[in-house]
DNA sequence: AAAGTTATTATTCATTTGTATAACAAAGTT
DNA sequence: AACTTTGTTATACAAATGAATAATAACTTT
């Protein structure tokens, strides 16, 4: 018994609507979905609470996806997409200096931006269809290793530009290693955020960072 | 239509049952709780299914618990124990010497039997509770803080050790940098477990937490 | 051995969910 | 202005789910 048109059949007014462009509606859907599994986590993200999130009805999300688990692919794979390009432009906006370049891009990945719960809920929303789904993973695996090889290509300009001499191994070894910390603190941060002050995971993140990689990373970055 | 018994009042077998104890019974729901999740996600987590693991029917769920959320809070419970009596016992019965411990700290948390995709799906399938549940919070941040409790007091014993001097505050953000190294390095390790070769993610641990505290671990531990 | 407890199974129910289909209307085409 | 296309809403449906209740049998007590 649907409850806004009519009680039955009484007004029965049909809602009404505009036919908008094949873009519009599938980016609202792809990001209606991502706010619900936000919000709401992957068992709340019924078809119903995305379709009233992006303004339409229930319907309508067949007519764009040929499941509803395609578009929860589409909305991971626009989620993915978005924050490789955000880490990427921030690095790339920044200076030249590849000392700076490094600092900015733990800065970056630990700003209050990145670290925060909607994010986590997210990113554990996703993670579980990530093991049970191979198209999932192939997005997954996408991002992951980008983001791997990002932090590779800073580490190795930055020993460059500091005339130290390294190996293929080591520079593996530490982009692993960078990564592991700007996750861990990542996750520290957003499951508990009330824990650290403000900046406190930045500070201890480009402390570590200059540690791992025998770089003085802390009076770099601040613009 | 239940197909176990009879087909339509023809035989009528009822299932044969035994009365376990109270703890019994209990125990065995929490694990087929954690099993179910574990291999199916939270979603694929119905009562049904866990009855079936259980070697029980789905009601009599609703007799030892109140309800489905009182379970899954329950294993819960019983997981971030296990995880945390896992991590202590290894490091109260390895050595005393306190570089020793702290070099099993990193490993024993980063071992094979900790990083695998297991163990990820089951904090995947919790984590996102977390946020909505405040018991479930409640029950996570008691692990959480435990575990960087136990950090910070290896390092203090280390540094002791070695007669360096340090503050409460180094320690802590060491602390905090130490688990956020084991948390990525685990993180990487069980969602692309092929990613890396055999003891790799120990090796970069050992190596990182040695970089980090400027204590050389890397002969250490090796019982 | 008879009676009583209650652990356990079996059944029922209301709700929710994803999907399928039918009805409708907005925009384009001629 | 009439016709067509298809974006969009509305309804229907079968399957699944958590919970509630009824039926039964395994122990315990006396």
């Amino acid at each position: 018994m649907p409850d806004r048109p009519g009680v039955a059949g009484m007004s029965a007014v049909r809602k009404p609507f505009r036919r908008e462009g094949e873009d519009l509606r599938r980016r609202a859907l792809v990001e209606a979905t991502l706010a619900c599994i936000a919000t709401l986590g992957m068992e709340g993200t019924t078809v119903r609470e995305i379709a009233i999130r992006a303004g339409v009805t229930a319907g309508l999300i067949r007519h764009y996806f040929a499941s509803k688990d395609e578009l929860v692919l589409a909305a991971y794979s626009h989620y993915v997409e978005k924050m490789a390009r955000r880490s990427r432009e921030a690095v790339n906006d920044g200076p030249p200096d590849p000392l700076l370049r490094l600092a900015l891009f733990v800065r970056t990945n630990l700003s209050a931006a990145a670290v925060d719960q909607t994010n986590l809920a997210l990113w554990a929303g996703f993670i579980k269809t990530v093991r049970t789904s191979p198209a999932m993973a192939a997005i997954h695996l996408g991002g992951y290793t980008g983001y791997r090889a990002d932090a590779e290509s800073l580490i190795g300009a930055a020993f460059a530009f500091i005339k130290r001499r390294t190996t293929a191994n080591e520079l593996r070894r530490l982009g692993i290693a960078l990564n592991a910390i700007i996750d861990g603190l990542w996750l520290e941060g957003s499951i508990a955020p009330g824990e650290f002050a403000d900046g406190e995971l930045t500070t201890i993140g480009i402390a570590s960072a200059s540690a791992l990689l025998g770089i003085n990373l802390e009076n770099a970055g601040l613009a």
